[in-house]
DNA sequence: ATTGCTGCAAACTGTTTGCACTTGA
DNA sequence: TCAAGTGCAAACAGTTTGCAGCAAT
């Protein structure tokens, strides 16, 4: 895991919390909130307290390590960077979400290039939709 | 101004806060907080509150004459639905914003469509990235 | 005269911050 | 050792809610 190199390198302590985080994050399988972040830390570190969590993945999202992106809700979610680009599709009816790789948008990347002269860093997109079940 | 026949078509009450609610959306450049509404709102109406703009813009939302955006930041924006559906380009450096009509993004939702079955219903999409200006 | 709507105050949620204490380097 | 990091509590911002009184129909 180079996550630990990265923070060093930096100058970031590595404190068993920050370990801790970045574990969760790195077995988690969706993007997850702070507090369910926290929720899954407690288990194992019941002291542990949700400020921290937040300072964390500050930290963490000013490295690179983590991705911080808003789904729509008023709830932030973070997912380990590593995992790679890629954006999602969310039906609004049955919940259920598809993920596409970063390159699948580079079309649509290049158009907004051309047409407007304005160049996107799409780090995560979220489209609402419908999925083909719900229609 | 057709909002006042779809509230009351709904069974709902013309009161002078959601008129004047409908008149400074319709009158906004841009897209504009429930704050924003609330400031603008008081300078005629000095004894509003901002759970009424809130229950409002809720309202109008319901009956689709408004929409309701994220544009990133915690904040909700909204604007006057009848202004038609676009999506906006904000430049993260210098927040400038560059209107696209809906139709322009077609192709997109047309290849999301085909490769994923997937049926987007993009009704407002913010994409960020950096203008001409600021590469 | 109803019943929906409003204003007010207070709650709530996600997130941030100040501060004294603790701990990794 | 000693600055960086933590836990705690309290503050914050945006938004929602319960309720008594008000007003559009």
């Amino acid at each position: 895991m180079g996550c630990f190199d990265v923070l060093k390198e930096h100058g970031y302590r590595l404190t068993p919390q920050r370990l801790l985080i970045l574990q969760i994050l790195h077995k988690a399988e969706t993007h997850i909130s702070a507090e369910e972040i926290y929720e899954d830390m407690r288990k194992v570190y019941p002291t542990a307290n949700i400020s921290t969590v937040y300072r964390t993945l500050t930290t963490l999202e000013k490295l690179g390590l983590v991705t911080k992106t808003d789904m729509g809700d008023g709830i932030m979610r973070y997912h380990h960077a590593e995992k790679g680009e890629h954006h999602h599709l969310v039906c609004e009816k049955c919940g259920k979400t598809i993920e596409i790789k970063a390159e699948e948008i580079k079309d649509f990347e290049k158009f907004l290039k051309d047409k407007y002269k304005f160049h996107p860093k799409i780090k995560h997109l979220v489209i609402f939709g419908r999925c083909e079940d719900c229609l």
